[in-house]
RNA sequence: GGGGGAGUGCCCGAGUGGUUAAAGGGGACCGGCUGUAAACCGGUUGGCUCCGCCUACGUAGGUUCGAAUCCUACCUCCCCCA
């Protein structure tokens, strides 16, 4: 009966529409239908919200896929709000996953936070962006918490589907879980957002998003999800805790040597979420891996860091050459060297250990395979000699000055 | 408040008195292959003064010739009913 005016009715201009397609290039849904638009009917900057939880301090490329986005939205004039979720990191995010994270200390949180900033201005300009710590308007007085737990159901909170998996599989769902959604939500409520990105497991929280706003009167912002980005395992999402990352501050060859251990079956997936760009057709997976690896390193370390990264590569794993830099380990020279022990120190790894590599063949001196049986060496067989544990690792031992 | 269940190596997960340092899988590592740190194949995967010894199956005791496996207490966690 109502005959209240639907805003989502309005015809948004032509112009709009082309611009909020553009910005939802790559994306995997913009929802409500047409909401970007009609916002940028407006002509006025937008404030897009970014949640990050600081629980992991680095940035890898996974997280780069949205905030390239971001800077996207920046360049358009836009403003970015990055929320550090300080508060809601002691709750822990249920998005994906099956158990629940340990609670951080606050020094802990701080700390990550800092780093985190620090990497994400890599990507995003700095004069278009307002840091804000969640803690700032979720430390509320209990009224108001309780003013905000009465504005959702336990039956929408539950709708979530990493929820109906847990409870179908008999595991736990801690009270503090279920808060979760409430809480971002709100964090959309304090910075007035218009528009909030996140991966596509952040969709449920994205929505959940909108019905706080609207409880609060707020205008409801858009959501827009990423794809997530698989790790270097090519399965599972990247993530610093599965460590199957590559972070954003890794040292130019590690980063390229990371690159080419993705399998090939994910190359086109890396090209279009972190270049935006496709492999050249007739490219064997070899080749557009390697141009793939050498335009991410030159992206975060600089023109001509690539090719310096792929001759660093084809030294070590083509042409099986020892690399151009090799850290130095300093031996004892007063008796005989027993090498378990050696390499132990020299690489950190236990001498069981050591020993089982010397006995499956992986040790080298000077490129040649040391035998299985001979531990003990004397210092001068050792003194100047490059010790290589596998294919990559390397040190140059050498008799104390 | 009542009932039930679980705690094993980096992770998951078998194992209910004796070749058990502990199946299997994942991961990681070494090797082979490959002008990829891909794929594929083989091997290794607690520590050490390493052909032997030490430490390990939530914690502390106990039973036994012998325990991850039995008993007692404790700790932690989970599920269901109310």
């Amino acid at each position: 009966m109502s005959v209240k005016s639907h805003p989502d009715t309005t015809r948004p201009s032509e112009k709009s529409v082309l611009k909020a397609a553009e910005l939802a290039s790559h994306s995997v849904e913009v929802l409500p239908d047409g909401g970007l638009a009609l916002q940028l009917d407006r002509g006025e900057p937008l404030r897009v919200k970014l949640g990050i939880d600081p629980t992991a301090p680095d940035i890898h490329l996974g997280h780069t896929v949205v905030l390239n986005k971001l800077r996207q939205f920046q360049d358009e004039g836009h403003r970015v709000v990055l929320i550090i979720g300080d508060y809601t990191a002691r709750v822990g995010d249920p998005s994906g996953r099956s158990d629940q994270r340990p609670m951080l200390a606050p020094e802990q949180i701080d700390a990550n936070a800092r780093t985190f900033q620090e990497q994400a201005f890599k990507i995003l300009d700095r004069d278009r962006t307002d840091v804000r710590f969640n803690s700032e308007w979720l430390r509320m007085e209990p009224e108001e918490l309780l003013g905000l737990l009465a504005r959702a159901t336990v039956a929408r909170l539950l709708e979530r589907e990493d929820f109906q998996k847990r409870m179908a599989a008999g595991e736990p769902i801690s009270a503090l879980e279920l808060l979760y959604p409430l809480l971002q939500g709100y964090d959309s409520v304090a910075i007035r957002s218009d528009v909030e990105l996140g991966g596509t497991d952040q969709k449920f929280n994205l929505l959940f998003a909108r019905d706080i706003q609207a409880a609060y009167d707020c205008p409801r912002q858009t959501v827009m999800t990423m794809p997530i980005l698989p790790g270097v395992d090519g399965v599972r999402r990247m993530s610093k805790s599965l460590g199957n990352y590559i972070g954003v501050t890794d040292p130019p060859d590690e980063m390229f040597g990371k690159v080419m251990s993705i399998p090939d079956e994910n190359l086109d997936e890396y090209w279009g979420l972190l270049l935006g760009d496709e492999p050249s057709p007739g490219d064997p997976p070899n080749l557009s891996k390697r141009r793939l690896a050498s335009r991410l390193v030159d992206h975060f370390h600089g023109e001509s860091a690539g090719t310096n990264a792929e001759a660093a590569f084809n030294r070590v794993f083509v042409d099986r050459e020892v690399p151009k830099e090799i850290e130095d380990y300093a031996m004892d020279v007063e008796e005989t060297v027993h090498l378990p022990a050696a390499l132990s120190e020299a690489f950190g790894i236990s001498r069981s250990e050591a020993r089982r590599i010397i006995q499956q063949g992986g040790v080298r001196r000077d490129g040649d395979v040391l035998p299985a049986d001979e531990l003990d060496y004397a210092p001068s067989e050792l003194d100047g000699a490059v010790i290589q544990v596998g294919k990559r690792r390397f040190r140059r031992f050498q008799s104390q000055s």
